[in-house]
DNA sequence: CTGAATCCAAGTAGATACTG
DNA sequence: CAGTATCTACTTGGATTCAG
C-alpha cells in the first residue's frame, strides 16, 4: 500500500487512509441520515411502493419531503423510479440491489443502538444534572 | 404479530418491529452524522487528545463546532472529558470504550462505499443528464 | 395520483472577538 | 489553553397552493 516515491503519482495515495475512510464514511452517512431516507428505503426494499402508499407507510412525513428525498435517492442509485403512463398516473418506487445490501450493512449500528440505548439514556442524564 | 387484544398491556409490542428498528437507527446515524463527529471519534480513538490538537488534525473546524461537538459526544457518553487543573489549563478527550465499539461497527459501512462509489458516481452523471 | 412552487420557521455552521 | 458570545448565512423541513 505505501510503495509512495514515484515523486509525481502519488498524490492520491499520499492521502492519509484514516483519513479518507472516515471522508467515506461521512458520504454514505449524509446519503443515508436525514430524517426520512432510511424509512422510505426500509419500504422500498419489500418490493415496489407508490407514492401515495410511502405517503401513508412513512408516518409524518410531507409531500414535499417525500418528493425531495425520493429524489436524492433516486439520484445516487439507491432507488429505481418506474413511471406507467396511464390515468391517473402510476409511479412506483424500488430499492436497487446496491440499497438493499446497504440495508443488510445497518444490522451492525442497529444492534450496537439496542445494546446501548440504556447507557447513554444515562450518559444524558448524568450530564444534563449538571 | 397480531395478537392484539390483551388490550393493555401491549402498547408497546404493537410496534412494528422494523419501524422500530429504523428509529433506533436513525437515532445512531444522527449521533455519528454531522460534518465533524466522525473525525473527531476518530482521533480521540487512538487515544487521549486535547482540544487544540484535535482544532489541528480535524482539518477546517472551527473553534465553535469543535466545541459543540465535543459536547454532544460528551452528553452521549461516547467521550470522556478530563480536565486537569494546571495553568495553563489542559483538558483531554478520549473514546470511550462503547464509541470504539460503534467506530467498529462502521467498517460496514465504509467497505459499502468503496464498492459502490463508482456506480454512485455514475448514476449521479446519469440522473444529472436529464 | 404525483408531483412542483412558494413562503416561512427552525436548526446548523462560519467568522470574529473576548475571557478565566 | 480552552473555551464563550454574538452575529450572520446557509440548509432543512413544514404548510400551503397549484398543475399535468
Amino acid at each position: 500500500m505505501s510503495q509512495g516515491n514515484t515523486a509525481v503519482t502519488d498524490q492520491v495515495s499520499a492521502i492519509d487512509p484514516e483519513k479518507l475512510e472516515a471522508c467515506t464514511l461521512l458520504e454514505v452517512l449524509n446519503r443515508i441520515s436525514g430524517k426520512w431516507a432510511i424509512g422510505i428505503l426500509l419500504e422500498a426494499s419489500q418490493g415496489p411502493v407508490r407514492f401515495t402508499e410511502l405517503e401513508r407507510s412513512v408516518a409524518g412525513i410531507s409531500r414535499r419531503m417525500l418528493t425531495l428525498t425520493l429524489r436524492n435517492l433516486e439520484r445516487d442509485g439507491l432507488l429505481e423510479r418506474t413511471v406507467y403512463p396511464t390515468v391517473p398516473p402510476r409511479v412506483e418506487y424500488e430499492a436497487t440491489p446496491m440499497a438493499r445490501e446497504l440495508y443488510g450493512t445497518l444490522s451492525g449500528l442497529v444492534d450496537w443502538a439496542q445494546r446501548h440505548r440504556e447507557a447513554i439514556a444515562v450518559a444524558r442524564e448524568v450530564y444534563d444534572a449538571q
